[in-house]
DNA sequence: CTGACTTGTGCCTATTTGTACAAAATTTTC
DNA sequence: GAAAATTTTGTACAAATAGGCACAAGTCAG
């Protein structure tokens, strides 16, 4: 057990072990070990158990992890033992893609508004969703105390959307746009551009 | 200069580099230095000098880095200097998503075929594009020589069908499947999973 | 010719990963 | 049912990897 801070690369991997332990929990399976799991998601068994580790010792020698307990543990540390509300800014296609997404639920996050700026979009619905004014975002988000969003308009708007969520104290944003986008500390950004990761693999081939 | 293998996490951030680069130069600029790059994308002068310092002495002191030739290097690099040929499986509203994308084309892909297993969705449009049988998936590959794949199917059959694709000669998998994958060594997958993403971030928030 | 910039890199520090083993729990063997 | 063999964790220690600092050397504007 370690109080010291924890670093980012290991808080990185902890979504990944959370994902394959209800897989596992999902056919029924009630323990595992650190070799099993390392296999599933191609890791060491020493980096997971050094990883868990960092936060108690939740195994047990000779037995390995309760799946159960692990995916209890792993989810109050992640705070996903509850459930975060999310915006979505950009109904284009990405947009109304994970609008209609039905994998959220159950692993902390609800999608509470979606907005966009185009005249001819505002009020139309996707899916439960009635589409709202991206100018009254930080209203709406003051409102409802709102910490997340997902961004998925054009690169050029990006980041001046990206400015308007922050300064309606947004502190996590999702960013799908193909743009390395600029926030004050405090505010935290994931990536998620597919040719990014596509250009990461073509290294290899030939 | 260094011939020796580049860690993948220097080649990770390659395309990161990239994508600033493309922007800078879209607004016509030329020139660039590694302070003003890394204060647009949030890595240190010194990392990014030290990055592209592998590959060969592409800046000049005092004047930085010329943005067009960096970017000619970079993308002979990461081979992005030609366009890959890419197949997505899976048309669900993800796929729809992907399949509409313009961001590709630009950027060194092109979608050649898209698959679904759904009897109803065999045989319809979306945008130029025919759903084809997953069945004749190896078929289809194999005739194109193709080697990168964008899997958009369910978690449930995820693994399933990346086991076709490695068998149908694909060498890079984007898996936007929220579940492991297990290839063989040599193929080379990227996750995209917005819940994952999403964890990673929730941890830092209170 | 001077001063302001900027690269590429040697060196040092910090971080991350791997190895290996004592200790504990379970399973097998006889 | 006791002893031996097996499994597995948590961690100390070592090795490897990654990142930051600082500066010589080159460039350029005035």
């Amino acid at each position: 057990m370690n109080a010291d801070k924890i670093p980012d690369i290991i808080i990185g991997r902890l979504p990944v072990y959370l994902r394959a332990l209800q897989r596992l929990s999902e056919k029924g399976i009630l323990t595992t070990s650190s070799q099993e799991l390392g296999e599933i998601i191609g890791i060491s068994a020493a980096q997971i158990r050094k990883d868990i580790s960092q936060f108690g010792e939740f195994g047990k020698q000779g037995t390995g992890y309760s799946i159960p307990f692990l995916i209890e543990r792993l989810r109050d540390i992640l705070k996903v033992d509850r459930d975060w509300e999310v915006v979505i800014v950009g109904m284009g296609d990405i947009g109304h893609a994970l609008a209609r997404y039905n994998g959220f639920a159950n692993r902390g996050f609800h999608i509470n508004m979606v907005f966009d700026n185009d005249p001819k979009k505002i009020g139309q619905k996707v899916g439960d969703y009635e589409i709202l004014d991206t100018a009254t975002l930080a209203e709406k988000l003051k409102q409802n105390k709102i910490k997340i969003a997902m961004l998925t308009v054009p690169a050029t708007s990006a980041q001046e959307t990206a400015d308007q969520l922050v300064k309606a104290g947004i502190k996590a944003i999702l960013n799908y746009a193909p743009i390395s986008l600029n926030v004050p500390s405090g505010v935290h950004v994931q990536y998620i551009d597919p040719v990014t990761h596509l250009q990461r693999m073509t290294y290899y081939l030939d």
